[in-house]
DNA sequence: TGATTGACTATGA
DNA sequence: TTCATAGCCAATC
């Protein structure tokens, strides 16, 4: 069969800026997009994130939207297991709502330093 | 091939 | 401030 490259291309670059998002800090959707040049896309990193299930190294759960609501906890297995693994990275979460979002946020255009 | 959906975001009322 | 609608692009039915 035969694959988009340019899809699959945009899949790796979303895959590789959530493996960049360091330990206690999150990230939405749209900064994703935004740093891939694809600002209005932002629904497409959301389709990567489905398909990044097939990718075990994804902190898929660093990434949420830009409320820092967890909106896919459900894509979890659990609606818990989401939150849990924050938790794990002292990241306090309240009605699926990470806390002190904006203080957590991890901007990738701004953390990668883009060129 | 065409219509619908989706882990979103921005804008308007 | 909260609710509803439009726009986005790719994948799925």
């Amino acid at each position: 069969m035969k694959y988009s490259l340019e899809t699959e291309n945009f899949f790796e670059r979303v895959y590789h800026v959530v493996r960049q998002i360091p330990y206690g800090r999150v990230t939405s959707y749209g900064a994703i997009a935004n740093y891939l040049g694809a600002a209005r896309s932002s629904r497409m990193v959301g389709w990567a994130m489905n398909a990044a299930h097939t990718q075990p190294d994804i902190p898929a759960h660093r990434v949420v939207n830009r409320n820092g609501v967890l909106t896919g906890k459900m894509h979890f297995g659990s609606s818990i297991a989401m939150e849990q693994m924050l938790a794990e990275e002292d990241i306090a979460v309240d009605n699926d709502k990470i806390v002190d979002f904006k203080l957590h946020f991890w901007d990738p255009s701004t953390a990668l330093s883009k060129a």
